[in-house]
DNA sequence: AAATTCACG
DNA sequence: GACGTACGTGAATTTC
């Protein structure tokens, strides 16, 4: 160790601390030391990240040298050369103040270089070292995005986008900032840098900045010739900012010749000292890391002290509880075993259960074994149908041996799984519940891990299991894949070996009685309980019941339909091959943009980031009026919208069995409280467009019934008048006025007697703008009207109804100060980017502003379906369908109003009793013989 | 696997 | 006056 030179053939990794450290700490929940309370989420973070990038340094690209680079608190020489030089940086949060010291001890107890100068940067550090390995004619690859770093790209130096994944290289760098790496400082001297507060000259952003480069060659050459810049402005603006610019220059430019006290042959990778490393990981209370890397290193972990529990608020850490060991897994395969596992739960009154199947059809799929836990680390698997191993020629059929009847583990369960004293745990539980129906197992009541960490962590990440364990337990679960393969070869469970099923099978179960202990305490810390209790976890058995019952489908009208799009097609491509003179794909949009913008030299066309032509709908729409090409392009792409993903792909949803679609839905499908649909999805079946519409009349009702279709009218802008206390708008909706047309009304000083629908057509474009957190931009393109008007238009929105601009000013602060927003209802909507800089900034806040208005909308309609079932009990009818503020329905000719009195009032008193609307919901109804007719 | 496009509320 | 934007989804197809 330590006696290479570095040279050619070495590579030089440099970390971007600065970088690791924010990341972890806005990835995580914060998290304290148990002991003493200490914030640690950070640490936490930093600790998983360096792991997972020591463990992933294999391979012909591993470094031989590393380091961590960190900035060195308090001011660089840049505040000396301009004093306001970062001043617009918030100081960092106060829990991750502690938090800085803690990732220098970790960077060292990993035995990686940790290096930081008073003074200087980080990146000048990073800079100097780059310089040095090209010099020598090594590699170096810098681990960061921060798009300072690009001037340093070329020769050997790349950098490393980790969260991406992304490597950049020069054309990279060309990518971003339309010159190469050594003029990168140049172009950035120009645009300046509103986030480190560079002023650079104002008026120019990159691309114009990369533009008079490229035209003068360098920064130097454009200064002393701005005389020659035809623009005006931009002429004045170089020559009397001449002094701001340089000073920019000297402020991005990173300094390669910076005094180290050490060399790269410092940074020589080196292994972990095991006991070092174990005892940092112990002092944090690490534990689930301690663990794994003690294991990793074939150590003793030290153990780690038990504290009193502390009861502070948002405190998550891993629970006491024993690692993950394959050895407690056990494998049940007879009567008096399962019933020792039955007395367990018995005693203690809830198991996490988890069932394996032959796939993902829950309609279709067969039950291939069960999993129980009852206790951390103590697991078992109970196989039942898995097939005997195909060795012998004649196998494959024939069951494996060892496994219990299916009939008799189910009745010796079936007791337990429907006992109302007995919480069933799993992880999204409607799944398992549907197995478990289908073999006469009506599986009550549960809890639902996914559904516990939605209600808690929505909007900060995903609820899947193997997310949730990794974040939670520090555990990666055993991989399904390598079990059975993938592609062609791809085998179900039941014909896994069952010594290879029980500890991937086992574990599951383990991992989600984990994750409920961990999380269900939290409910009452986090105050949603609430949420979980009346949104989520009720709403389960009633999406299942919907999920079964399906929807008929007529088969035929969708072959015709298919049938008819194909003919048409056909035409439309043969029309345009013609135009075009030539054989294409009009299927491909870079082959439709070559023709439109190349060969017809068409103007207007704009490129995709992957330098393809884009022809999105809205741009062949503007050239359809002069040119036949783009409107043919139109028709085509409709039909085959149409026909590959309904007409077609719709049919193939069909369940033999049951002639009807049973769509799947995620309840956690969206942050803001909105469901998914998916295989397929019903939730975006056609009806804009008159041809699309008919699709919905391959959507019918069992003879003798009919489709009823209820819907909120509005109900975004009601909730949006309410929260937001609009009194105008409170009152319209009072007096059933039509609130466009009101909009429109006092917004242009038209009277009602004399609207024109252009003029509501443009207040109703306002109105859903405000919902969406509206722009200037967004509303000009959504109108097509120029910005300024549509920028006019908004701030004379704002003037008339200004509660609506205090609403969305608050909605933001709430979110910036909280880091989550609320919905009526008390459900929290993490905005974890809000404090993003750039433009994720502009995202992170419309989001923030339209999450309330959407997710409590989404709260409305979970709690008419809650009741629903209980409310129609008594009437033969069936809900099949939601469509986000629609219900469908199936019921028999003769109780047909019936039917719509008794939901209607159940959709428009929703909200009560937990929250008084000042704004009436409305309920419309429809019914026919189709989709299309009841819509 | 990512990008592009387009269907819905 | 510059940046890049409507909010939330799922699916099919092409292109890498």
């Amino acid at each position: 160790m330590g006696q290479t030179q570095f040279g050619k053939g070495c590579h030089l990794h440099l970390i971007d601390g600065s970088a690791f450290i924010f990341r972890a700490y806005h990835a995580l929940p914060p998290l304290t030391r148990k002991s003493d309370g200490l914030p640690i989420g950070a640490v936490s973070g930093f600790c998983n990240m360096l792991h997972r990038y020591v463990e992933g340094n294999t391979g012909p690209d591993a470094p031989t040298h590393v380091a961590v680079i960190f900035d060195h608190s308090g001011k660089s020489f840049r505040n000396d050369l301009y004093d306001l030089y970062k001043a617009n940086r918030p100081p960092a949060p106060e829990d991750l103040r502690p938090q800085f010291p803690l990732t220098r001890d970790a960077t060292r107890a990993f035995n990686i270089a940790c290096k930081e100068i008073e003074g200087f940067e980080a990146d000048d550090i990073i800079a100097t070292l780059a310089c040095q390995a090209r010099e020598a004619g090594g590699r170096c690859t810098i681990i960061s995005s921060d798009k300072d770093l690009m001037q340093l790209v070329g020769d050997g130096v790349e950098m490393l986008d980790a969260m991406k994944n992304k490597r950049i290289d020069r054309d990279g760098v060309h990518e971003k900032f339309g010159v190469g790496p050594e003029r990168v400082v140049d172009v950035q001297a120009l645009a300046g840098d509103s986030v480190d507060n560079v002023p650079g000259a104002p008026g120019i952003g990159i691309k114009t900045a990369a533009l008079l480069i490229n035209e003068f060659g360098s920064l130097e050459e454009l200064l002393d010739r701005a005389e020659e810049i035809k623009q005006p402005k931009r002429r004045q603006t170089l020559i009397e900012k001449r002094d701001q610019i340089e000073l920019s220059k000297q402020l991005v430019q990173l300094d390669c010749g910076m005094e180290l006290d050490f060399t790269i042959d410092d940074l020589e990778v080196r292994d972990p000292e095991p006991d070092v490393l174990l005892e940092f990981l112990s002092q944090m209370e690490f534990r689930t890391l301690t663990k794994r890397l003690a294991d990793q290193l074939g150590m003793e972990a030290p153990t780690i002290p038990e504290a009193a529990p502390q009861a502070a608020a948002g405190e998550v850490e891993a629970p006491e509880a024993p690692s993950f060991d394959q050895a407690e897994y056990t494998c049940v395969r007879d009567a008096a075993t399962l019933q020792t596992w039955v007395d367990q739960i018995r005693e203690r009154g809830w198991v996490a259960v988890d069932t394996e199947t032959t796939g993902l059809d829950e309609m279709v799929v067969d039950l291939v074994g069960i999993s129980l836990c009852v206790e951390a680390g103590k697991a078992c698997y109970i196989p039942l149908t898995h097939k005997a191993g195909s060795d012998d020629l004649f196998g494959g059929e024939g069951l494996a041996e060892g496994q219990m009847p299916l009939d008799e583990a189910l009745a010796i369960l079936k007791p337990v799984l429907e006992d109302p004293a007995i919480i069933k745990i799993g992880q999204n539980m409607k799944y398992d519940a549907k197995i478990f129906i289908r073999y006469g197992v009506d599986v009550a009541p549960i809890d639902d891990t996914m559904l516990l960490s939605y209600a808690l962590h929505g909007g900060l990440h995903g609820h899947g299991m193997d997310t949730l364990s990794e974040r939670y337990l520090d555990h990666k679960p055993i991989p399904i894949k390598p079990l059975l393969g993938s592609g062609k070869s791809a085998i179900t469970f039941d014909k896994v070996a069952i010594d290879d099923a029980v500890p991937y099978a086992a574990e599951d179960a383990d991992i989600t009685l984990r994750l409920w202990q961990l999380f269900k305490p939290q409910l009452h810390v986090q105050k949603v309980t609430t949420v979980y209790e009346t949104l989520e976890r009720p709403l389960v058995p009633v999406l299942a019941q919907m999920e079964r019952h399906g929807i008929k489908v007529d088969r035929d009208v969708l072959s015709r339909m298919s049938n008819a799009f194909a003919q048409k097609m056909a035409g439309f491509e043969a029309e345009l091959h013609e135009i075009a003179g030539t054989e294409f794909n009009v299927q491909s949009p870079a082959q439709v943009g070559q023709i439109l913008f190349e060969d017809m030299g068409l103007e207007g066309g704009k490129k995709t980031k992957t330098g393809q032509w884009s022809t999105p709908a809205d741009v062949l729409e503007d050239l359809a009026t002069e040119h036949d090409f783009a409107a043919r392009v139109l028709d085509y792409r409709q039909l085959q919208k149409l026909k590959s993903t309904y007409t077609d792909a719709l049919q193939d949803h069909i369940n033999p069995d049951t002639g009807r679609v049973h769509t799947s839905y995620v309840q956690t499908g969206a942050n803001t409280g909105r469901m998914a649909s998916s295989d397929p999805n019903l939730q975006n079946i056609p009806v804009r467009s008159e041809e699309g519409r008919r699709i919905r009349e391959a959507f019918v009702p069992e003879e003798g019934n009919v489709l009823l279709s209820l819907d909120y009218s509005q109900i975004e802008l009601r909730i949006l008048a309410h929260m937001a206390g609009i009194d105008a708008l409170k009152q319209a909706f009072a007096e059933g006025h039509d609130i466009h047309a009101m909009t429109a009304s006092e917004m242009f000083d038209v009277p009602m007697s004399e609207m024109t629908p252009e003029i509501r057509r443009q207040a109703k474009a306002i109105n859903f703008g405000v919902i969406y957190g509206i722009s200037g931009f967004g509303l000009a393109r959504n109108l097509r009207i120029p910005r300024k008007e549509a920028q006019n238009f908004i701030d004379r929105y704002f003037e008339r109804f200004p509660g609506i601009r205090t609403y969305m000013d608050q909605t933001v602060e709430f979110a910036k100060e909280h880091g989550y927003v609320q919905t009526l209802f008390g459900r929290k909507i993490h905005t974890a980017e809000i404090n993003a800089k750039g433009p994720r900034a502009g995202f992170a806040k419309r989001a923030a502003i339209n999450a309330p208005i959407q997710g409590t909308a989404a709260d409305v309609i979970r709690r008419a379906m809650v009741r629903m079932p209980d409310a129609i009990a008594h009437l033969p009818a069936r809900m099949l369908l939601q469509v986000h503020d629609e219900l469908l329905f199936e019921v028999p000719k003769d109780h047909v109003e019936e039917t719509i009195a008794t939901a209607r009032k159940v959709m428009e008193g929703a909200a009560d009793p937990a929250v008084h609307m000042d704004v009436k919901l409305v309920v419309d109804a429809g019914q026919g013989q189709n989709w299309a007719e009841a819509h």
